[in-house]
DNA sequence: TCATGTTGTGCGCTATCCGCACATTGTTAT
DNA sequence: ATAACAATGTGCGGATAGCGCACAACATGA
């Protein structure tokens, strides 16, 4: 274990969640970290140019894009979803994602956006709590249900909302009924005014390799439009993408 | 200055060209690093998640696309360019492209892909460098004019393919060319069998904030079509997005 | 069987990073 | 104006953590 490089990542890390441009005491504060250390991570950031420095407070550049092209390149998936998903997306005139499980979090791989449906930026890198998602939940029903009870232990879940699921048996029930009916609606579980209808995305040879989904606000359509109406064309999504991923 | 962190970074880094799985003497040797100093990065990458490994091979998570998340959260431009990208891909039948500029390189900020058109992978993150790119050209083109010089100076300017100007001279009446009609046009200069055509975005105030692109096989248009029939709609594109952008 | 390449591990040395403290600057409030 | 507060830049002593080498074990293949 390199303890800089580690302390350097979560300096890079803490610029995610909301804070866009940080001064050297925010980073300390959001990391941890002690001041002088925060500044010698942030200095070999912008050293590298990773992050630019305009006099009072530092900001990413497009070079950390690299490292997430990384990951992009190494896996064919992404790019085999990205048309689909804009067709759908076009189709239902809503915002449609992917995403894959990482750790108890669901992680967007690809997405494609048709209007700002809800308060915080989602976008491919964005990470969301499993239990408390409809991907999520999709992807927890796919597993083997004990791992996924490990994964529902080593979650925090936080209610979110006044309606999301924290206790584990009620998730347990939910994951059972996700895991018969092929699709999972989360209701406002995750932010008020949200709701959101996900289904499996399978491999040719049945696997779950990852979860769609669509999200809309609760004045859009009511839990019974999205099972009619938005889930038939998850689902019809979901078939043409089966025979095409390995 | 952390030697610590830059060394994780830059064996975060090296996953990036064509190498998605790699060993620890591979990483070593990409980087330079010693090969126990590799292996201490790796290992910190896998305990924090951003790296697994298979009991052979290392590779990156989706975690590291999380990094990328904190840019393109901390700026509006890829959100606001993507749907026009995707329209203009779908209209011309051809792959679209966003990139700005970061040092000597161009960087990929928003894609939209039709069909695999050169034999890399394209797409959000990609670098390549300015001087031979019909968008690095663009943007070159929109510096103080020294200042775009200088940056050339800091180019390693290797002849891709015969066709590539090389020589700071061509470059720079190349240059004076796309300033003065407002496009560029690069045929071959990057990769053999690769036409490409781009023009510059511009905000509301005229100010040059990213340059667009499309690329086509030489198969598919001669020089004189791409100016013909690709470049109004680039135009066009470039015409609809300039108002909305601050 | 030998050669090659890779991994895991231990170890001594030294550079490096840590955390505190002090001086300075800029901003806000009284 | 002045005081209070927050943030920055910098220096320093000391401990620790990382560096690079070397050796042993294992797998692969000629």
């Amino acid at each position: 274990m390199m303890g800089g490089f580690a302390k350097g990542l979560a300096v890079l890390s803490c610029f995610g969640q909301g804070h866009e441009r940080l001064t050297i005491a925010g980073v300390a504060k959001l990391t941890g970290l002690d001041r002088a250390t925060a500044r010698r991570c942030l200095i070999t950031l912008e050293r590298l140019g990773f992050a630019s420095f305009d006099g009072r407070c530092y900001a990413l550049t497009a070079r950390v894009l690299s490292l997430g092209h990384a990951y992009l390149a190494s896996t064919p998936l992404p790019e085999q979803l990205q048309p689909f998903l804009d067709r759908l997306a076009g189709a239902i005139q809503e915002s449609c994602s992917c995403s894959i499980l990482d750790g108890t979090d669901i992680v967007y791989i690809a997405r494609s956006a048709q209007r700002r449906v809800m308060s915080i930026s989602l976008g491919v890198g964005s990470r969301l709590p499993a239990y408390c998602a409809s991907m999520g939940r999709v992807l927890l029903a796919a597993m083997d249900e004990d791992e996924a009870c490990g994964l529902l232990d080593r979650s925090t879940c936080t209610p979110l909302t006044p309606k999301t699921l924290v206790t584990r048996d009620a998730l347990r029930t939910e994951l059972a009924r996700v895991r018969h009916q092929g699709y999972c609606i989360v209701d406002e579980e995750l932010e008020i005014g949200l709701r959101s209808v996900a289904v499996p995305i399978r491999s040719r040879s049945g696997r779950v390799v990852a979860a769609l989904n669509t999200g809309v606000q609760t004045s859009r359509a009511s839990v019974a439009q999205l099972r009619t109406e938005l889930l038939p064309k998850l689902l019809e999504t979901q078939g043409q993408l089966a025979p095409l991923i390995v």
